[in-house]
DNA sequence: CTTGTTTTTTAGTTAAGGCTAAAAATTTAG
DNA sequence: CTAAATTTTTAGCCTTAACTAAAAAACAAG
């Protein structure tokens, strides 16, 4: 039931990796936790061993039962955090995340539940990303799509990033764009497949192809 | 500037033994950290050649001026979670030790004093101990005394313990003291030095000498 | 002041969780 | 189907913060 705080992280980032890939191979977790290959066997190795991780030479990792509910705990301790640090001690979304990171380690299950509580059980992070309740189920996200996968016209709302970096954020700061935002797709433009939107007022803004593609929204009808 | 969680644990045990004795020794820091002597000298040594801690051989530790900044910080951090997790999390205040015990770890200076805003600068922790405020300073407690030394007929309110185990904690409960309430002190019984307050209404309880020492008092009139 | 006790230090290990470099297995390309 | 490139594993080493056992220093008592 004792995991380190190290072991936590792999435990966490296998549930992304195999949620968007099926299975988390060595290379790509050592790139995630930013450790070498040679590591992450000996990690693997360790957590199979103690029933955590299913795991084969060469086949890559995938979770057991227990690792899972362990890495959705993990994952619902990091965003009801989240909250907390943005809606009660109002810090910027952009630097929540580390603070969260460190937080999602510190005690149990009681604490969890009772921070839920306290912040009313809420149902989504200030990312937009979904946070499981106690059982582990997460209300999954309504027909929400990248930006870039908008067609020209079409009117959204904001609604999640799919990266969460502080960097990426705060150039999202810079361009006034934020969650529940509503904007209109005014342009593509297909020279370098940058975008235009337009905000309720007159305002205008110029995003790259790229940081289309991590603003994720949802269609206004 | 970065410290671990066992240094940072060695710098806080200082801090308190200082307060009481002057110097820490190997041996009450053993004592209290509940590791080996051998340990001990150890860590007093890196943490001297870091810069923490003044310590010479056989002579005992104390913090120089940025390790004890660190220790009155971690203090501050400790007992403002205390008060986030009784007042706004409703844990009882025995159950709250642990958890602030990992909590003071997570953070730095920003996180502090947002959780200090957003608590609304409380002076003291659910357990009766003063909080530092952002320059480190501590609101001294007035004119508090061990409950065993009140004169016979006296009346006081509890104001804090000297023990916060939740062992301890959970006998008050027992005892139905808390934090706040108003007493009597109706009779010493010199047989084994126990005593018997009574509460406002017709309550009686019998408190042993040990556990009076333990409860601190503050003298009504 | 010398002997016995307590405290502290020294010396050598251990367990996590990293690392590098090299070997082996797997995959991809010609 | 073999050769080259990539991925993974093996082997050995490092650091942190513990530990034990034994030596040394400090203190206390007769």
């Amino acid at each position: 039931m004792e995991l380190s705080v190290s072991q936590e992280n792999y435990l966490k980032t296998i549930y992304k990796l195999e949620a968007r890939e099926g299975v988390a191979s060595n290379q790509a977790l050592s790139a995630a936790l930013d450790s070498t290959p040679a590591s992450v066997t000996n990690m693997l190795r360790k957590l199979t061993d103690t029933g955590w991780v299913d795991y084969a030479a060469y086949q890559g990792a995938t979770l057991t039962r227990i690792g899972r509910n362990r890495a959705v705990q993990l994952v619902r301790k990091h965003r009801l955090w989240e909250v907390f640090l943005v809606d009660k001690l109002h810090f910027e979304w952009d630097a929540v995340h580390a603070l969260a990171e460190e937080l999602e380690h510190v005690g149990g299950v009681e604490l969890v539940n009772r921070l839920d509580t306290y912040l009313g059980h809420p149902t989504f992070d200030p990312h937009g990303d979904p946070i499981p309740d106690e059982k582990g189920h997460m209300r999954s996200r309504p027909d929400v799509i990248p930006s870039d996968e908008a067609e020209e016209g079409s009117e959204f709302i904001v609604c999640g990033v799919r990266d969460s970096s502080g960097a990426f954020l705060r150039h999202l700061n810079k361009l006034n764009i934020e969650l529940g935002k509503r904007f209109v797709l005014s342009e593509r433009l297909d020279f370098d497949r940058s975008v235009i939107w337009k905000d309720e007022g007159e305002g205008t803004t110029i995003l790259s192809q790229e940081v289309a593609a991590n603003v994720l929204i949802q269609l206004v009808r």
